[in-house]
DNA sequence: ATGTGTGCAAAGCTTTTGCATCATC
DNA sequence: GATGATGCAAAAGCTTTGCACACAT
């Protein structure tokens, strides 16, 4: 009643926000999480249900299912990702995308009209390349 | 007592050769409802147990879970793919890869080790560019 | 005989949904 | 009051697993 319009969802607005003040693309449960503790109340079906609401109005986005679990994504800027196969980290990359001249040469090459891209790299992030390195003492950290 | 083995399991190999068989990269279901026809006891599970297995010796590959189904690829050269919005379809394209030039960029500005991709595009195949351009009709068909 | 592979059914796990309740306007 | 959001718990849906039995060498 402060003469401001509530934001329409409190909580919504904070699971957005959770999204953007992270670049750990967090799955519905990794939001769940962070949120818990300010909002007691908060029910994981809450979580999901915005989740997918802000990834179809365009305010969010999937990186789609990865090791099990569903990620989300707060970084509207194209931008490709990469897996760390050590501890399952993903980090952004920025670089990883094809051009617009792959994209006509997929045109070509199937005929179809190309609308996006998403594009997953796997390898060890700069924590799990040492350990990789010592020996096999890297299989299983979370 | 052909003198040679028999390939281990009839009903792997007969996975395998259906996922070589077709281009469709199918789900583990459909590799079962292709299958069920000449192997009438065959169990989903087995399907289940030998794609992973597939995978896992490198006699096949996952492309990962899109809409809800893990999908699977018998074509091991290295490829990728592009699911169709309107009907669903994953077609292979094979120039859509980044080149080395990409991974070293990548690794340069992640600092991490880069040890594979997986590019999956979204578009329209050539059968459903039309339909899409007439109107909306191209909602929901299989 | 011994080790694998398989069918069946149950369990597992993530995600979705129904419904009553609560908040917002 | 009407519309939309939420919590809770149940349901859904794909995939995995346990166990007993069958098959291959």
């Amino acid at each position: 009643m402060q003469g401001k319009r509530e934001n329409f969802s409190r909580k919504r607005a904070a699971i957005l926000a959770a999204l953007r003040g992270t670049t750990q693309h967090p799955t519905a449960e990794g939001v769940f999480n962070s949120l818990k503790p300010q909002y007691p109340d908060l029910s994981l079906a809450t979580v999901y249900r915005n989740l997918n609401r802000l990834c179809e109005t365009g305010q969010a986005a999937s990186l789609g299912v990865i090791g099990g679990y569903e990620r989300f994504d707060g970084e509207l800027t194209p931008h490709a990702h990469l897996v760390c196969a050590g501890c399952g980290r993903v980090v952004d990359v920025f670089r990883g995308l094809p051009g617009q001249a792959q994209l006509d040469a997929v045109s070509g090459e199937t005929g179809c009209r190309v609308q996006g891209v998403s594009v997953l790299y796997t390898g060890l992030c700069p924590d799990c390349i040492p350990k990789e390195e010592q020996d096999g003492t890297a299989e299983d950290q979370l």
